[in-house]
DNA sequence: GCGCCTTACTTGTGTTATGCAAGTACTTAT
DNA sequence: ATAAGTACTTGCATAACACAAGTAAGGCGC
């Protein structure tokens, strides 16, 4: 029973966000930033995926412009640079946690199942349900518990 | 502490769902239908985004395709074609509900939070925390309800 | 039946985005 | 000093897209 005006306002939510991330490359960066733990460029760049290094480039450049990424010099090796989400960007993580209910529950490739993403949390999928909240925590603690594994020393 | 395997499995999920829906257009047409009441050709043209006609009937036809819409002809009138979302596509309102919040958090244009999306249920960004389930409830019986609109008699 | 409108596309053409291979610049290791 | 690592940039071929026009089938008025 609900009233359906035909006004338009500027920007409907939707196409803002598909404006920001709304293509292929941009949340592989993100699921390779959330869910593995990665921070490199040459990291991104050995993604199964295989995206090119120019669109890598100017993908990563438009996250950081938009605000879903920040980049910083890597003290311990001054060529290498990390990329690390902001609040902005870690608030996407429902979303694609939501992609990747929908895909295990639709996708029936036999392998997919037994192994979800590597390097998510242990019984994701339980606990989308059970405890979204502390999931999305686990999450949160594993990127920022990831950086101190390439300082060797 | 959790183990990440390096192992990859032949698909990701993030990657399944994405190759799916995982362009803007896919996802303009899936809110359209969603939150708009949209079925016929004719109605996805005229949104505010100006998608191309072959560029729609490319992702009707994909997303048909993918098992995501189902296309049935219009009993009372033979040359349209209505589009309705399959479980599968309705499964998706929770990416989109979490695109939406996620929006409406960071979008600071000021008029976007007085009219989220013409045609969503009231109060749709309070229900998210407090009655996601009989909101989402609430969208499916909005769609359902309105191909009777239509049908003037 | 015969135009004429509606609806859902298809086709052609120019432009933009992407994929791929190679090259550059700076830093680090030997 | 030289080589290797890292993060890109550049040039070119290919694919995707936007735009305008055209086609085909159904509905409607007469």
């Amino acid at each position: 029973m609900t009233k359906r005006k035909e006004l338009n306002s500027g920007k409907c939510p939707v196409t803002y966000a598909l404006d920001i991330f709304g293509d292929k490359w941009s949340l592989i960066i993100l699921r390779d930033i959330i869910f593995k733990g990665k921070k490199y460029y040459g990291e991104f760049l050995s993604s199964p995926e295989k995206i090119s290094t120019n669109i890598l480039a100017s993908r990563l450049l438009k996250l950081e412009a938009e605000g879903l990424l920040s980049k910083i010099q890597d003290t311990h090796n001054l060529s290498k640079y990390i990329y690390q989400l902001t609040h902005k960007g870690e608030d996407l993580i429902p979303v694609l946690l939501d992609m990747i209910e929908w895909s295990v529950k639709y996708d029936n490739q036999p392998d997919i199942n037994s192994n979800i993403i590597n390097g998510a949390p242990d019984n994701l999928l339980t606990r989308l349900h059970t405890d979204r909240e502390g999931l999305i925590h686990e999450i949160l603690s594993n990127m920022s518990e990831h950086p101190s594994q390439d300082l060797k020393h």
